[in-house]
DNA sequence: CTGTAGACTATCGTCGACA
DNA sequence: ATGTCGACGATAGTCTACA
């Protein structure tokens, strides 16, 4: 799994949590809905100013969507 | 204090507690020195990808340093 | 409600040079 | 060892439209 399909996993995950379409999640964090759906597809790496916006329409922390990522990326520091 | 500047605090307290200059830095992570320089001015908004580079080369969790960024800024989420 | 496409603008990240 | 510049190619992110 490479870190933008473990991106993706993590972003769907947290917008189901959260009950919310793609559509008011892009509005809520001031993103094209169009975006998000890539996103979602793993078709472009947000940028750390995205992850920031969009943690917060999420109610969750960028550490945690980080550690999320993490997890699935089997992520070590040396 | 900006996000910009936040994630530009945070990597230069990383890379000093690591005792690594920015070209060592550059060379670990596989960045340019002088972008290094520019995310330590807050110049540029670092992709995740380069979060996640960067975390890794010096050698703490892209999570660790998220946090240490949303102490900085007060980041709460809704 | 989600996925896809194309064409567009803005920003990331590289490179050579110099102080 | 760091800071700065200008130019550049690559990629983030927007917008309209349709299935």
């Amino acid at each position: 799994m490479s870190l933008q399909e473990a991106i993706a996993a993590a972003l769907v995950k947290a917008r189901k949590k959260r009950k919310l379409t793609q559509e008011e999640l892009g509005y809520r964090a001031g993103y094209d809905p169009v975006y998000i759906n890539m996103l979602e597809r793993a078709r472009r790496y947000p940028s750390i100013r995205a992850i920031f916006n969009l943690s917060e329409a999420l109610g969750i922390t960028p550490a945690a969507l980080m550690e999320d990522v993490q997890k699935q990326i089997g992520f070590k520091p040396r």
